[in-house]
DNA sequence: AAGAACGCAA
DNA sequence: CTCAGTGCGTTCTT
């Protein structure tokens, strides 16, 4: 075990960011020697490290270009360029971001990104010539060839649903014919179509047409697919085959990844839904970017669209729908994520109530009208067990329908495996999928390439904040101290369960907790959500602090309920929620986000947390008063020291920590000062919550027995809680103060911009 | 209102 | 390293 507790254990993570300081010392070291134009350093013996970039050729004007094109697909872009933006945008387009910290960003080239590049209008020789342009140095001979043979084959095949059945289509019957000799595919294609063609094939005429170009840089490019007659033909494949003969043609055996467009405008065979956006809705610059990469070319391209967490996800979502004008089917991942969407639609367009419906297990609104919007779960389409007639009909509705669009909200749970049926159940024409955090801890994450499309656009968190468009949000990672009793259990327990119901326990947890809440309640009037991902921990926690609370068994009239109050009453101020809390949970009241218990090693997770704060608190005129941009929201993540949290903290943050998120470390809270006011002040106390502990996982009773006590007191002993609370001493601002002024105050004061004193740098031993 | 069945995530 | 066991959320039934 390492001084912080931490397993010895390096981590994919870890690696992958010594890699990269290792590449960023070299890229500052060239700079500093300074002149290395022209100087060509061959490696020893041949074999040159991937790291090594002293073979990198600068050219002369090099300082005016933001770029460096590194081997093995890697670049990194200078973010005090004046050309940032410009090649950001490009970037993003043709490259994966891999890490994007302040200064310096990194990308990388993938066979999937130049996929997705090829597939919003980009063309090879384009991507080259812009590379080029801003790159520092000479391309390396291998990037170029890379982006060659990675986009050679992009475009020839379409993927096309025609009166609800599946075409592939190509203007080269000869791929078509490759295509075929892969077994899948070939096992795939219906035999029963009539053949037209010489070669077997149905032959059809198809135009492209364009809209008017978008973006600076990609202008060139996109408006250079040119719109002319082609002649196709094509081949029909079994709809229920269709996630697998996309897989093989995206496989690198074949490597022709199919388009898949839908010509919206010109499908008379679908009826047309009535909805226009409504004058108000007048999308940000990056909701505009986000849907001009997927209509681009006067199509519907299907594909993914990346946006932070309270960017405003659904308005790009409702826009896309509001301008195919067909029917449209909306997933979501719960119900009050249903509801929300709903509204959202009835918010930015002219939807009428009769054209839109939701359908959940206790929403069953059946739709009528041949265009309608249909809101429901991915776990109501997807769901395996026992119907109610009334789900059954509904569902045989959505299956026979051909949807104009499939509107997919938190689209990273699509490949789990039940989940992604809900692609082959549902017959589509274009599928767009939303989320925060592209990211899973499994390795299904790139399966949506097929399952849906390329990502489309993805936008830098920092430069939302920067753009005033999200909160700007102070990261902290709390240490706690186990006391001596809960890490002496710790050390003893040999059952991971129990060792987790000690660190989450920790007495001087709750106490960081108790005053993190104290302090932002009274002394700045924050709204404060605090997650507990373990029941156990969220209702003891809840009852002892006298704050409503819920979680996956708390009803849907419950929940609205407690969210009314936290957002209208002054006596509400903070509430506990569970995982359910995770995702789509719209709380634009709450800036504050404390979280006392997680699960594991969840990038994803810590990331849906930390957007349920992003939505920005007023206006940036305001945030940015006085010159200095200030912190308006605050993410806490209370951590036991020398326990395994420490190694899933870590993990945790690394999704934040690429998109140049930074953690500071507050160690020793409360301050001692404080803590007599605190709960579980005495040894006496602390013990008795110790056996609590101790005996909860052996006996459910317990746990059931604080549910009871929690939930109908907790609202109307709100009030009572508060006045103890404001009669309480030691949490004002001079204790806090105090505290800032001594331990911290030096790196507080070192660091340039205006950070609230009590943080400093995270130090990664 | 509670429990069974199913499914997700790590 | 992998798969099974685990905790939690959602849906349906009674």
């Amino acid at each position: 075990m390492s001084e912080r507790g931490r397993p010895n254990k390096k981590t994919k993570h870890d690696d992958q960011k010594m890699k990269k300081i290792q590449n960023e010392e070299a890229l500052y070291s060239d700079d500093d020697t300074g002149d290395h134009d022209g100087i060509y350093f061959e490696g020893e013996g041949g074999a040159v490290e991937e790291t090594d970039f002293s073979k990198l050729e600068l050219k002369a004007d090099h300082a005016n270009r933001p770029l460096w094109a590194c081997g093995g697909g890697r670049i990194f872009l200078e973010t005090f360029s004046p050309l940032y933006k410009q090649a950001s945008d490009f970037l993003i387009a043709i490259a994966e971001p891999v890490c994007r910290p302040e200064s310096m960003h990194e990308y990388n080239l993938t066979p999937h990104s130049l996929y997705a590049a090829v597939s919003v209008g980009l063309e090879t020789e384009a991507i080259i010539s812009v590379l080029n342009k801003l790159s520092k140095t000479k391309l390396p001979e291998d990037m170029i060839s890379f982006i060659y043979a990675s986009t050679a084959n992009y475009g020839k095949v379409k993927l096309v649903l025609k009166k609800n059945r599946y075409f592939i289509e190509s203007p080269f019957p000869e791929v078509l014919k490759k295509l075929l000799q892969d077994g899948v595919i070939n096992g795939a294609r219906f035999s029963s179509e009539p053949y037209c063609g010489a070669d077997g094939f149905t032959v059809g005429k198809t135009s492209g047409e364009l809209e008017a170009g978008h973006g600076e840089l990609l202008n060139e490019a996109e408006s250079a697919a040119a719109a002319e007659e082609k002649e196709t033909h094509s081949f029909e494949i079994d709809p229920a085959q269709v996630e697998n003969v996309k897989q093989r043609c995206l496989s690198k055996d074949l490597n022709y990844p199919m388009l898949e467009e839908y010509d919206f405008r010109n499908d008379n065979v679908n009826p047309d839904l009535d909805m226009e956006l409504k004058p108000h809705a007048q999308p940000r610059p990056y909701q505009e970017k986000s849907l001009s990469k997927m209509f681009g070319n006067g199509r519907a391209r299907s594909g993914i669209i990346v946006l932070p967490c309270g960017a405003g996800k659904s308005l790009v979502g409702v826009s896309a729908a509001a301008r195919i004008k067909k029917s449209c089917l909306c997933l979501a991942t719960n119900a009050v994520s249903v509801d929300q969407w709903a509204f959202q639609f009835k918010l930015w367009s002219t939807i009428r109530d009769d054209q839109i419906c939701r359908f959940t297990s206790d929403s069953k609104e059946a739709f009528r009208g041949n265009a309608v919007v249909v809101v429901t779960t991915y776990n109501m389409i997807a769901f395996g067990g026992k119907r109610s007639e009334e789900s059954e009909k509904i569902i045989e509705e959505i299956r026979n329908r051909e949807w104009g669009l499939l509107l997919m909200d938190e689209v990273h749970v699509v490949p789990a495996n039940m989940f992604r049926k809900v692609i082959s159940i549902t017959k589509s024409h274009c599928k767009l999928g939303l989320t925060a955090t592209l990211v899973r801890e499994d390795e299904k994450i790139t399966d949506l390439n097929f399952l849906i499309g390329p990502k489309l656009y993805e936008a830098n968190w920092l430069d939302l904040v920067r753009g005033g468009f999200i909160a700007n949000v102070q990261c902290a990672e709390v240490w706690c101290p186990m006391t001596k009793e809960f890490f002496a259990k710790y050390l003893q327990k040999d059952n991971s369960k129990k060792k987790q119901a000690l660190y989450v326990m920790n007495p001087n947890k709750f106490r960081a907790c108790e005053f993190l809440i104290r302090f932002h309640e009274e002394q700045r009037g924050d709204k404060i959500i605090v997650f507990a991902d373990n029941l156990f921990a969220l209702t003891e926690y809840a009852m002892k602090l006298r704050k409503p609370m819920f979680y996956g068994a708390t009803s849907h009239v419950e929940r609205t309920k407690i969210l009314e109050a936290f957002k209208t009453s002054k006596n509400l101020n903070t509430i506990f929620l569970s995982k359910v809390g995770d995702n789509s949970i719209d709380i634009p009241e709450a800036n504050v986000i404390i979280q006392i218990s997680s699960h594991a090693g969840s990038r994803r997770q810590e990331a849906q947390r930390l957007g349920r704060i992003l939505r920005a608190k007023g206006k940036l005129e305001d945030r940015m008063a006085g010159g200095k941009e200030e912190y308006n929201a605050f993410f806490y993540s209370l951590v036991s020291t020398d326990t395994q949290e420490m190694y899933y903290s870590t993990k945790r943050q690394q999704f934040l920590i690429d998109q140049g998120y930074s953690f500071k470390v507050i160690t020793s809270l409360p301050p001692p000062d404080a803590g007599s006011s605190l709960s579980y002040s005495t040894q006496q106390e602390q013990l008795s919550l110790l056996t609590k502990v101790l005996n909860a996982g052996d006996d459910l009773v317990g746990l059931e027995q604080l549910e009871e006590d929690t939930d109908g007191m907790a609202l109307q002993n709100d009030r009572r809680s508060k006045r103890s609370m404001s009669a309480m001493s030691g949490a004002d601002g001079n204790v806090y103060k105090e505290y800032n002024s001594g331990r911290h105050k030096s790196s507080a004061q070192q660091s340039k911009k205006p950070k609230h004193p009590i943080f400093k740098t995270r130090f990664v031993s």
